[in-house]
DNA sequence: GCGTGTACGCACCTGGAGGTAACTAATGGA
DNA sequence: TCCATTAGTTACCTCCAGGTGCGTACACGC
């Protein structure tokens, strides 16, 4: 078999991260697998401006407050989305993807295409090893 | 703000998809993330042969029996991985990727170059979150 | 006889993700 | 006067990932 390009490319880039880079790595592609925070992204990214925190919940469905905001936090952080607030009452905040936010998007959608068009071979294989003794 | 191309593509495939097939694809998209599954698979997959459980093991630093048994279960389950069982004492079982792995690797390839390229501006993003009042 | 090696399964423990519900502060409308 | 509105925060609860450690079956070399 031979040595495939993903780690081809991986190991030489994996090596030459720290430690430090290396965990940091792992956490933002985890972030992909993340119950919200992708869900999120593409909808401040399919809005056609900022967004106010009770509109993304409303396009978000079954989250909770609570979960959003701290998927908007961590989004904020990583310099994926950017946060605005107004001194009104009752408050108003406005978020917005950010190029980086919009780049990760193009990144991720390969796979997630890739994976819905697959989905049927996945669903077969588990049925095929679910039905044996 | 114009609408990325990932929504372009995914809004559709994702209408066509059903609830179940829509569960699915965001399982098997969890799986990149999992701390264990992906490089489970990336070291079956650089290896010039099927390989024994704890050959794996030892390749996978720091991973636990448990947590081995349990991805490569997954993994087995998922058609990504074959599992090989000799009735020897002690035992002996050989795991080996599929093409389907292969394949699945080949597709989060780029997203994790271009996030191990792109740590430097995840980690500058944090440091400034960090430093705000 | 006795330790060694193998690929697990099982029981127990911990931390973190994520849900629900209640509380907040100031304003404008009924 | 009373109430809805908004973007949170906090307390409380549950579920699950994942770690540790132990048991197991049996052939082999010592």
């Amino acid at each position: 078999m031979d040595k495939p390009g993903f780690l081809e490319r991986c190991d030489v880039l994996c090596e030459s991260l720290s430690e430090e880079e290396d965990a940091l790595t792992r956490e933002i592609v985890a972030r992909v697998a993340d119950k919200w925070s992708l869900w999120t992204l593409s909808v401040l990214a399919g809005a056609s401006g900022p967004l106010r925190f009770s509109r993304v919940m409303d396009q978000v469905e079954g989250i909770s407050q609570k979960s959003l905001t701290k998927a908007l936090r961590q989004l904020e952080r990583d310099g994926l989305v950017t946060r605005k607030m107004f001194a009104e009452v009752p408050p108003r905040v406005e978020y917005a993807i950010t190029p980086m936010g919009v780049e990760m998007l193009e990144q991720v959608a390969p796979l997630w295409t890739w994976v819905a068009k697959s989905v049927g071979h996945f669903q077969t294989a588990r049925s095929q090893f679910d039905s044996r003794d």
